[in-house]
DNA sequence: TATTGTTATACTCTATAACTATA
DNA sequence: TATAGTTATAGAGTATAACAATA
């Protein structure tokens, strides 16, 4: 007699550990997007490309922000109407060399300290050394080590 | 002269990280749901309604399950039309009780060891020990000290 | 032929407000 | 009046396939 698969306590499912972590931060961060009218995806893509050190593909775009080709294709053009990045043609004409425009890195600079104050909240629930360790077990996750 | 407000590196920001964790488990983890047809929140509805002792209210779900009242109505609708839950009304007519079904049931047991299996993938990139302390530090990211 | 990116399409979830029924 | 839940509506992301342009 084998005894039943037994599926783990709801609560120590890493998945929903992760979601209700990141919900916490989410739950404080959201509304400064909000006031900006950005989505989280929108100020991923506006964070990669403010950290880039040159000009980014649509392919690199959407791997360093897990957002999907079709996703980020739309998001990418109402973001550029809004003049929030540029986008030109490169060596490669079927390449597109998008940069953060002027006016996008005025958005992150607003929403930065802002968000910088939120994190911090979150992060005063961690004794020091905390958030190292817990960045680091979040890398091994994720596949960084 | 103050130093300009220096935004963390986009790789040190921790809900990008509890994303790419996430992601990294979830990628394992969708495929096993799409075979039964099940979207990662109508399994997150199964497996609390599993795990739970008694009938839960609509309320008591989107408190768990992290999702909206609106989004639960619908998709409670269409799991009771697959026979995936059952529901009554309670003493106070205003309250549901739902509760998951045989069918639920024999669901969530012929996804939970599929599911244990791909969990265990990601696990195995820890030591011993330092799932329990990924654990306790996102509790206490998530408010659940 | 393979790669890069866009368009098309259908579905699902998010979010807010308005509404119904019950207490 | 307040609470529990649903319906309405608009918007946005997900996912797959088909397509165009370029290499």
């Amino acid at each position: 007699m084998n005894a039943p698969v037994r599926i783990r306590a709801f609560e120590r499912s890493l998945p929903m550990a992760l979601m209700r972590a990141r919900e916490s931060v989410m739950a404080r961060f959201r509304p400064i997007l909000a006031e900006h009218d950005l989505t989280e995806q929108q100020w991923r893509v506006l964070r990669a490309l403010d950290a880039a050190d040159g000009p980014l593909s649509v392919g690199d775009l959407a791997a360093q922000t897990y957002l999907l080709g079709p996703s980020l294709a739309r998001m990418l053009a109402s973001m550029e109407q809004r003049e929030l990045l540029e986008r030109r043609t490169g060596a490669d004409a079927r390449r597109a060399e998008i940069t953060i425009s002027d006016e996008g890195r005025r958005v992150v600079g607003q929403v930065s300290p802002e968000s910088e104050a939120a994190y911090e909240q979150v992060e005063r629930r961690l004794e020091p050394g905390e958030l190292d360790e817990l960045h680091r077990l979040l890398d091994k996750i994720g596949g960084f080590e």
